[in-house]
DNA sequence: GGACACTGTTGACTATCCGTCAATAGCTAT
DNA sequence: ATAGCTATTGACGGATAGTCAACAGTGTCC
């Protein structure tokens, strides 16, 4: 009886071992990367939010920054776990479909794509890093359909390509705010951008890919 | 005698007008975007160089928020001067002439233009509007061409345009890093962008702007 | 040319939040 | 039980945003 009164309020002063209690406060502030921008973070209310003190936070991540680094590389994981690209697929139809799971997945999250894509642009050099690395690696899934097919992409349109990041990026967000366009219509304007950005950066490229 | 060495260590202790005070005060903080991101600004160090006391920059700015607000507006509306497009131009030529200036002065302000596109964002919410609604001007300029030759830009273009803006600011701030592309080709790659965007997002409107 | 009013300017104070560290308290094995 | 290990914390120090009553240039009026 007493056991089941102490269980009741929810895992109230448990005393965790470190990877279960990095693990929530990583988890809280994910959550709260949903609600706030990422600048808002702040150490004193969410350890209030976990039941523990601010001094535990410091303790395992260091530092503030440190803290917000795990948090949006955990976000950012998850995100890119959501979208990785199905290696079954052919190229152009694995666009499609990478780029369908990428605006269900904002749609989904809508907030926390907002925080991990705006969020960290003035923070911490490491939390920019980190945001970056996840860019380098989406650049390069779009670099490897051309590579695929045996088009090497120019500096020309890898450029292209990264800004293309950027484009969909701000595209996402827009969307995500204005429920104007529909999943469908998002992802083919995406997609046709990406189409009309190659086709005038290298049209050969462009004609591997997409046929024209 | 007196006189001349009071003056000699520059405008030691002087009384100004507000409006002098504030623009020297708004001025250093333009010209420290250029060094530092918006969120290193300290007030503190600012004051400092300044030569005037903390308090009086609470004084005419009310917050460090309300200060960045000023700095942040006043060196994008000088950026927005810079590349105000000639009406006396076509609106090919203009968006050519248009993008050139931009790029020069990208590359010429290029710590400014960098704060000013990725510092802001994850700021303060006011400080983000005043950069969105630049943004919004830029966008319309590009509309503008569209809208003059009679070709009234859909929603779907819309976004396009919009996010080539975001394309544009990409590409630039990876243009300021690596040095690798000569103003001409960068000005080549970003309207061959938005030519390519336009083709493939309304092609009607495309033709009427650039051809094809 | 001296006193007065106006206002630009400041020093001292408070509040908030990041970060540190020695001390405490819960878990496990014998 | 108890002893040792370690997860956890309360109390402290430091930096910086923001406030406010008081101070000090500057012009004006007689």
């Amino acid at each position: 009886m007493a056991a089941s009164v102490d269980e009741t309020p929810a895992v109230r002063r448990a005393r965790l071992s470190p990877d279960e209690r990095r693990a929530q406060l990583i988890a809280l502030g994910v959550a709260a990367l949903a609600e706030h921008p990422l600048g808002d973070l702040n150490i004193e209310a969410l350890a209030a939010e976990a039941g523990v003190s601010r001094a535990l936070l410091f303790h395992y991540f260091g530092s503030r920054q440190g803290y917000q680094r795990e948090v949006v590389k955990t976000a950012g994981d998850s995100m890119l776990q959501a979208t990785e690209p199905d290696p079954d697929l052919a190229p152009l139809p694995r666009l499609t479909d990478t780029l369908r799971r990428t605006v269900g997945f904002v749609r989904a999250h809508a907030g926390t794509f907002s925080s991990l894509v705006r969020g960290p642009a003035s923070g911490d050099a490491e939390i920019r890093e980190v945001v970056e690395q996840a860019r380098l690696l989406q650049t390069e899934r779009v670099v490897a359909l051309f590579q695929e097919l045996g088009a090497e992409p120019s500096l020309r349109l890898r450029i292209g390509l990264r800004g293309w990041l950027a484009f969909t990026e701000q595209a996402l967000v827009d969307a995500a705010i204005g429920e104007q366009l529909t999943d469908d219509e998002l992802v083919d304007l995406l997609q046709d951008a990406l189409h009309g950005i190659a086709e005038r950066l290298e049209p050969a490229a462009s004609r591997v890919l997409f046929g024209t």
